[in-house]
DNA sequence: GCCATCATTACATATAGCGGAAAAACGGCA
DNA sequence: TGCCGTTTTTCCGCTATATGTAATGATGGC
């Protein structure tokens, strides 16, 4: 089986495909959600409507309405719909629970500077985990959560092996058994190293070298974690194979596990958010 | 009069007084910018529901629905609710309009690491400019555009001045008359100042320096402009005033003017975008 | 342990949202 | 330029959905 590309990959995540929502705020939701996966050039009516499993007549007029409250725009000639500028801008502001990125921010910037790698922050998001921020040292780096915003299944990549391995018993169980699926998809893991790789991770404190899913990149992770030692975030750096050498690994992690261990206490500590089982997460 | 501190300021920007929504849409869009506006930490139900001028019981189910549909969270235990991660990464994707950060990414890279300055780039969003992306560099900077998605009134800072006095006379004319009154708000600026700068950018194509509104800072940006010579965003760099000497200056407004020069025909020009009057922007 | 504040549920009413169908605008294509 | 398929937009009667008031239940502070 291919490995799929990143578009591929991008859009498998996106949770477009609701059985013919009801009342307004669902479709409305259900609109953005397949604007948000149009990627940049927007869409058609038709084309929206139809994904979004409603009838254009409904769209048009729910997207009128998301115009009116600025999170949707429109090109004047061509009449495709985008998300707005706006919506952006308001949601940046969700990038920030308990002002997590604010506090975390210098650390990445010094993170950054000192082993001049590119250094993110991840939260998880129900089976997913979230880039909330990133600083982009001088090598160029490819990686699943590069954008901020980005998301990736927890369990791939570093950052978000980091924030896996280190959930308490039942969480993590609870995320294996749903996501396993997501991820035999792909065809890159079995189960049994799957679960090796998460002890190995949570054993050692960090998450190295990963999976090799981008050849030649390398990463380390290492988890936030507060007291009762539930990982709130984690902070990761992408990187090279070749800069990421079996001398140079033991100081990243120290400095990481460092860093890390300082933030913990300055973070406020937040509750697993209530939600709804099975909303909000890719069906396969 | 004294200058307004970043919270006040950002507070400020936030169309929360909208009076009294009608519809389950606009009220559920009201309670998302209500939430935005709370910063991080979220906000109590009765609060919200006062602030976005819903009752309580409709902020509940209106909320209830939101958390549903996975754009918002509630805090287990405190109760408090706000914007959910999932919301931001949904978002994240519409600060990519046209595949414009996408286009402009190698070439922020490219300038922060030459310059050793932090890089941004900036797009108008109605009568603001929005900070769709930023490279930092080495030197640590303030800036009202710090953070991706942050707004700031179209004219403030160099960035957002270049994209202004680029504008065609009669959106600019308009874009002045609207933001006059917010500008005069906070002291910063006579008319005749405001307008002399803008024609001084306008002509030389660059806005340096600036306002001084954050001491010791400064900064330069260019617009990059389409065939038309509209202004599809800026770039902007942000330093401290001394590394942004008279002689370094010139070099440095060259560099930028080439990168912007380069990157605008690989642009798909959008369109303004299709916007009901008066919405979407603060009113004071 | 009490009281005040806040969150949640119940319910009857009206209204806002719904889809089908028709009309108008657009965009090719010859 | 004129025709036709597609897409966008409007109209309208029906229904379901969203609404506020008011009552109940939970929470937290003192």
């Amino acid at each position: 089986m291919m490995a799929p590309s990143f578009k591929e990959y991008f859009h498998l995540m996106d949770d477009v495909s609701d059985g013919r929502p009801s009342g307004s705020l669902p479709r409305a939701v259900a609109l953005l959600r397949t604007l948000a996966a149009s990627g940049g050039e927007g869409m058609r009516l038709t084309n929206a409507a139809a994904t979004a499993g409603v009838t254009p007549a409904s769209a048009h007029r729910l997207l009128r309405m998301l115009i009116d409250e600025g999170m949707v725009e429109q090109d004047a000639r061509s009449k495709y719909y985008r998300l707005s500028i706006e919506f952006f801008s308001l949601a940046a502001r969700a990038g920030n629970p308990s002002n997590l990125r604010d506090i975390c921010r210098p650390v990445l910037l010094r993170l950054s500077a000192a082993l001049g790698d590119t250094v993110f922050l991840l939260v998880r998001s129900g089976f997913d985990a979230v880039c909330l921020d990133r600083c982009e040292g001088p090598v160029s780096i490819r990686s699943f959560t590069n954008d901020i915003g980005g998301k990736v299944i927890l369990g791939v990549g570093q950052g978000s092996m980091a924030i896996l391995a280190h959930l308490p018993e039942s969480e993590r169980e609870e995320v294996i058994r749903f996501n396993l699926p997501r991820l035999l998809h792909f065809g890159l893991f079995d189960e049994v190293f799957f679960r090796n790789e998460i002890e190995r991770v949570r054993e050692s404190g960090f998450a190295a070298r990963g999976s090799g899913l981008l050849p030649d990149m390398a990463g380390v992770a290492v988890p936030i974690l507060d007291r009762e030692r539930r990982p709130l975030a984690a902070i990761s750096i992408g990187t090279t194979v070749e800069r990421l050498n079996a001398e140079r690994l033991p100081t990243v992690v120290q400095v990481l596990r460092r860093e890390a261990e300082a933030l913990a206490p300055k973070i406020n500590p937040f509750d697993a958010a209530l939600r709804r089982p099975g909303q909000q997460v890719g069906s396969y």
